[in-house]
DNA sequence: TTGGCCCGTTCACTTAAGTTAAGAAAGAAT
DNA sequence: ATTCTTTCTTAACTTAAGTGAACGGGCCAA
């Protein structure tokens, strides 16, 4: 797990073996059972994720209606809205299957970030790009029809579509279940005609 | 206009006068023309932007119709995909009013971030609160119909209403410009009832 | 002043998503 | 094995968005 770790940092800065060993003492890495909730709704929660193994999932409770809004798979890193604005969560946090996490929290990252300052550089290009990419992933969602969002999505994580179930992945496309199903119906009408 | 600059960087971090100079030094502040475009499709800018005056727009050009994702309005901070990715832009940014920008360039940026820690810092936590923030935002626009997104809209930022035409508010609000028309109508209406 | 262009609105029509309800299929629990 | 629950699908109906076209207002330029 930790080469897993270290792999992925390696991508934006490189370690020196001092530092990796105060990254090892941290004692980062959580097992987390399919079905435990991360943070709830109203939590001022610290915590922040990065998935080494597994998938969670974000999602809201409006007029007693679940509403997922994100998934988070091998690699994505999360820190929660809470953590920044100090405020309480508005969603919920959840496991959807047994997964293995990295989990810092906020007093620990100012340390870090103080002490090393590579780790800052490296959370920073971490989040400039997260920050590009999820506004293309935004942009793309505006600009297409759950249709073709759906197909997208087919495209670009087709994991996705095995390992959730289809109402999660329902309003995580912006829509209500029977419509997935009525367009996956629809889909495969054409791809026959 | 430095004083905005410096007062917004002062929410996340306080600049010696020597940090201040530095700054001043390089020539950042740029008075742009209504109509202007400050990135085209195609091109690979190094130049990320902070708008202190004006409005500046974020938009495609799918099958030959414009689709406006994004505004950027005073206090307002831009690093373009491209910059980050260091691949071709896949949208236009065009100044929509006369505009005061901030123009500061990846170059730039990277030996700032080396010579002064704290404006990495800066950068870390402005793009980790823009990535929450932004979150937020998109998980709205999911979970919410048209007509909802656009009374959210006429809630947070009514300036945009105002200042913005029509047809590009409506692709921001991922729809047609016939269906805002019909969507106000229809709100104006209830309001009547 | 006229003509052209851009913009916003309206209308009639089409298409697709929301809603409500029912039933089949798959899993989990006892 | 049986029950209970959750998930997915289907269907009929409602509502709203997409489409194509037309009209009027405002603006600019000739």
């Amino acid at each position: 797990m930790q080469d897993i770790l270290f792999n992925f940092i390696s991508r934006y800065v490189s370690l020196t073996n001092d530092e990796k060993n105060a990254i090892r003492s941290l004692d980062l890495f959580h097992s987390v059972k399919k079905g435990t909730i991360l943070l709830k709704e109203g939590q001022k929660s610290q915590n922040s994720y990065f998935v080494l193994k597994g998938c969670i999932r974000v999602y809201y409770i409006i007029n007693g209606e679940e509403k997922t809004t994100a998934f988070y798979t091998e690699l994505d890193a999360l820190t929660p809205h809470c953590v920044v604005s100090k405020a309480p969560s508005q969603y919920y946090i959840s496991c959807i299957e047994d997964t293995i996490l990295a989990v810092s929290n906020a007093d620990m990252e100012a340390e870090i970030n103080c002490n090393f300052p590579k780790f800052e550089s490296l959370c920073r290009m971490l989040s400039e790009e997260l920050l590009a990419k999820q506004r293309i992933d935004f942009d793309e969602f505006k600009t297409s029809s759950p249709e073709q969002r759906y197909l997208n999505l087919v495209q670009k994580r087709p994991d996705l579509i095995q390992r959730v179930p289809q109402h999660q992945l329902a309003s995580y496309l912006g829509i209500k279940p029977q419509s997935l199903s009525r367009l996956r119906a629809r889909i495969l009408e054409k791809s026959k005609a």
